[in-house]
DNA sequence: GGAACTCGCCAC
DNA sequence: AAACGTGGCGAGTTCC
């Protein structure tokens, strides 16, 4: 059980005027369509029915229901599916859970290559849209809003969290869930959404800390994701704005950088890094596998499949020795001497003032400070900002916070002025507040039109 | 009939 | 030797 407080009288104020101006968030809330929610509702509950019966009927869908004695398959109940799948048909699991069981989830279905999986999968994603979003959205609405709670008093790191509904976890990434969520949300009438997220916050904070000049170096002028891609996957070079060879950089970031920071190790990044190379070719067309293969790091069977990789994963092995022992040997000391004095002292120190005691391993003594931290940022820019628009008796009001972003539901008069302070209190103010932050802070901003859902908010050029 | 659990999945 | 940080929540299952 980890135990955490806020030891200085700034990290108690901090909280204190931070779940106030939440709490000012909360009452504002969110305007919900609730037309447009029972509509998709009705329109997804037709298309799970259509696959839902499309599965009944195929061979797969009978031989299930044979297994059970003859009854309907429960196609929501992955206990079920894993006793016809692995026990009946005795498929080989590609991957197994936490507890041992073999996995049901997405990626284990997906590699099993059978169409009923992939419209079950496809059933799976059309269900969490209705059940988990549009659903709490009816549920919680009052007089057609929504007001999500923004708790700060739940999370081991001093980040926030959200429920009823949770407004952190609302689809972003997946083009069709992100749009039939995002645009049942509106802002009160005749206002308009902005939105500011602050640019790679988290690592911002790791140069804090950590006073890694290589680090540094790269999070101000370099691209760390580019130079391990090419690294990685033995490239000459890479060019970002060519789309293979940027899913090749992505491979990089998201397959090793960001799970290395977190803690992983060279045997998940392998695989992550080889999935990325599934999708991903040369300027020259050359697949990435067959770069691979040319590089004698993997071989390929007949249909282009990987075969061995243990060459690769020497590879990656002998990478990650060198990201942390030669690239950011610095990083890495600062890891040793936290975890060193945690240690000795039972609790870590946050530069914002909160401690974090109880049991914790060292990957949690080295994320926590920078995750805390980051969002401590977000919250003293979400005081001030609060704090501003009232005492300039603006009508515009902050809404929500999503760890490392703000949304406002702005009046259009004082939209650009708005945005201006945002920015400003943001960047600018906060560096005079906590003189410990030694690295410029970046945000983006997005703005929606007048009236417009959460979902059509546009990319904004700041001046 | 509800509590506690697992699994899966959404966000940062 | 093992190996990914922080949350909330829905559905199904099991236990009491």
């Amino acid at each position: 059980m980890v135990k955490s407080v806020p030891s200085t009288k700034e990290a108690y104020e901090l909280f204190h005027k931070g779940a106030l101006a939440l709490q000012r968030a909360e009452y504002t809330g969110m305007r919900v369509d609730m037309e447009y929610c029972k509509r998709k509702k009705e329109e997804l509950t037709i298309r799970i029915a259509e696959l839902e019966q499309k599965i009944y009927e195929s061979n797969f869908g009978k031989k299930w229901s044979r297994s059970i004695g003859g009854k309907r398959p429960n196609l929501n109940s992955n206990p079920q599916l894993s006793r016809f799948l692995y026990s009946i048909l005795k498929l080989k699991p590609v991957r197994f859970t936490e507890s041992g069981q073999p996995a049901t989830d997405e990626e284990a279905l997906s590699e099993l290559d059978i169409p009923e999986l992939d419209m079950l999968l496809e059933m799976r994603k059309f269900r969490k849209i209705r059940d988990t979003y549009l659903d709490a959205f009816m549920r919680e609405q009052v007089n057609g809003y929504i007001h999500p709670f923004f708790n700060l008093h739940l999370t081991k790191t001093f980040r926030s969290s959200s429920d009823s509904p949770n407004f952190q976890n609302i689809p972003k990434r997946d083009k069709e869930a992100t749009k039939i969520c995002r645009e049942a949300l509106f802002p009160r009438p005749g206002h308009q959404f902005v939105s500011m997220d602050y640019s790679a916050i988290e690592v911002k904070m790791a140069v804090c800390y950590v006073e890694d000049e290589k680090l540094c170096y790269d999070v101000l002028h370099g691209d760390m994701h580019k130079d391990m891609a090419i690294e990685l996957y033995m490239l000459d070079d890479l060019d970002k704005r060519h789309s293979g060879e940027a899913v090749l950089r992505q491979g990089a970031k998201n397959g090793f950088v960001f799970p290395q920071f977190y803690g992983d190790y060279y045997g998940n990044c392998v695989l992550n890094l080889l999935k990325w190379a599934r999708q991903a070719y040369l300027k020259d067309d050359t697949p990435a596998l067959v770069h691979l293969k040319d590089k004698e790091l993997i071989t390929l069977d007949k249909s282009g499949n990987v075969k061995k990789f243990d060459k690769f994963l020497e590879h990656v092995r002998k990478v990650e020795d060198q990201f942390w022992n030669v690239r950011y040997k610095q990083y890495s000391r600062w890891k040793d001497k936290v975890w060193y004095e945690y240690q000795k002292k039972g609790y870590i120190e946050m530069k914002t003032g909160f401690r974090c005691y109880g049991l914790m391993s060292k990957k949690d003594i080295t994320n926590y400070p920078f995750q805390g931290t980051a969002f401590h940022c977000l919250l003293w820019a979400f005081v001030e900002i609060d704090r501003v628009f009232r005492e300039h008796k603006m009508d515009s009001r902050l809404v929500s916070q999503i760890h490392d972003e703000i949304t406002a539901d702005i009046l259009p008069e004082e939209c650009d002025n708005a945005i201006k302070l945002m920015v400003r209190i943001a960047t600018e103010d906060i560096r005079e507040n906590w003189k410990w932050i030694n690295i410029p802070l970046t945000v983006e901003v997005e703005k929606a039109e007048v009236d417009k859902s959460w979902g059509e908010r546009k990319f904004l050029n700041l001046p």
